[in-house]
DNA sequence: GACGTTATGTGAACAGTGTTCACATAAAGA
DNA sequence: TCTTTATGTGAACACTGTTCACATAACGTC
């Protein structure tokens, strides 16, 4: 009886052996395109048969299924280390570091276009499992409401101004949803994080699909200064200036 | 020799195949998903032999690339329509336009999600044709900006204000972007037409691939009150106030 | 009208795919 | 040592997109 760590000798060769199936997909998929990932050329690539692959994932959406929940854990990744060391420098405000970690978001994900699309484009064609990957996906939206909190601490944000803007029905369904989260975030609060967001994903998606004009393709600057549009939409006492050419730096 | 119109009876036939291929591989989307279209199911349903499509789409991907060029003009053929018609009624403004037009964006895309997903989604695995689908894209995009314009002219937009957004950098973009198009719409409302676009795409990408908490799901509210937001954003005099439960209405 | 040309449709074939199944074999636990 | 369990094999099934030689029907032209 060995430590269920390490568990036995042949655990251990699964969870390998798991990895280097992954990593083919990965490789396949680099190759072929998001949705170009092949069963077959994996096994190929593995030297095993076909059907061996089925000891490890049911099927190839199951295997498509466990490469987007880690593709979500990476993202989080990339977000709470650009959270972190951001936070820990503590002459930076929370809006500051929203702008920051969001940066950082974008660029995971221009320079992992296809992990991203994986996740976020018309992800598996009947694309069950929503349960898992959207569980996954919980932790980056965690990250986020994390930065809200801290500049509800910092007093940075409009409630007041945020509430105004709310219909009765939109003030209800977000009261709803703060009683539902662990530390109370004010309904307002929730508001600015969702306008915050849904531009942070407008922004991210349409430039990694190639959505975007000509001229502001590869444009560090667009996207750092919508960013900060949008923050300050939200903010106390809107004082937003022009700042320098390269405001990322 | 008839009139080119109607042409030799041949040609009839052919447009009227074609409309089948591609109501047939619609229906096969319904039912299997955006990248679950078959050809050999499309020629089964019209009963010819698989081989017969290529006489009308040299490949599978060339008749997905129909099919999103086909989405493309039906989205702008309802962006048309509700501009057109919320214009005609003289007693809104260009800011209420934009409201209205990204509202009926968001229906049809909360109706089509297919097509939606189609266009906006992963398209093609190796998505060639680039040049075709941008092209077609460009008559949804020239009503955004068509808006943009009823704003300027309505001094709506605070033109100083979004340029003093802007870094150095942003300006000679914007500038170069004011300068290829027709009508030369300033620099800052491009930057405006971009800031509201990026908002719209993002909150109706998130609802289509259900990326949104529970609370929201199938709130109309939410979504006009975010446009609302962006727009007064760009706005002069910024006045957005409570409004009544259904701002849609 | 008849005649060559062009567009359209057929069926077989090829290479590839995901998935299943009976079977072998190596490792683990009793 | 013996039984159970996990892992791997190879053949098979039912698909897929695509190509090719071949037939046939409609067309433009003489």
């Amino acid at each position: 009886m060995q430590a269920s760590a390490a568990a036995t000798r042949r655990d251990r060769q699964r969870v390998s052996t798991v990895a280097e199936i992954k990593a083919a997909a990965w490789a396949d998929m680099r190759r072929s395109g998001p949705h170009g990932i092949s069963l077959r050329a994996v096994a190929r690539e593995l030297g095993m048969a076909p059907s061996a692959l089925y000891r490890y994932f049911a099927s190839r959406d199951d295997l498509l299924t466990a490469l987007i929940i880690d593709t979500y854990d990476e993202l989080a990744d990339a977000l709470q280390a650009a959270y972190d060391q951001t936070r820990q420098d503590n002459s930076s405000n929370a809006a500051d570091t929203f702008v920051t970690v969001a940066q950082s978001y974008r660029r995971w994900a221009l320079d992992n276009p296809l992990r991203y699309q994986l996740v976020f484009g018309t992800s598996i064609p009947g694309y069950t499992g929503t349960d898992q990957t959207t569980a996954a996906s919980l932790r980056s939206s965690a990250i986020l409401l994390r930065i809200m909190r801290d500049m509800v601490d910092e007093r940075a944000v409009d409630l007041a101004a945020v509430d105004r803007l709310m219909t009765d029905d939109l003030a209800q369904r977000f009261g709803a949803w703060s009683e539902a989260t662990q530390d109370h975030l004010p309904r307002a609060a929730l508001m600015a994080a969702m306008l915050c967001y849904v531009a942070l994903h407008g922004a991210i998606n349409l430039e990694v699909n190639h959505h975007f004009p000509q001229p502001l393709s590869g444009s560090d600057d667009f996207f750092a200064t919508t960013m900060r549009a949008v923050v300050d939409r939200i903010s106390v006492g809107r004082t937003s200036v022009n700042r320098s050419s390269s405001p990322s730096g």
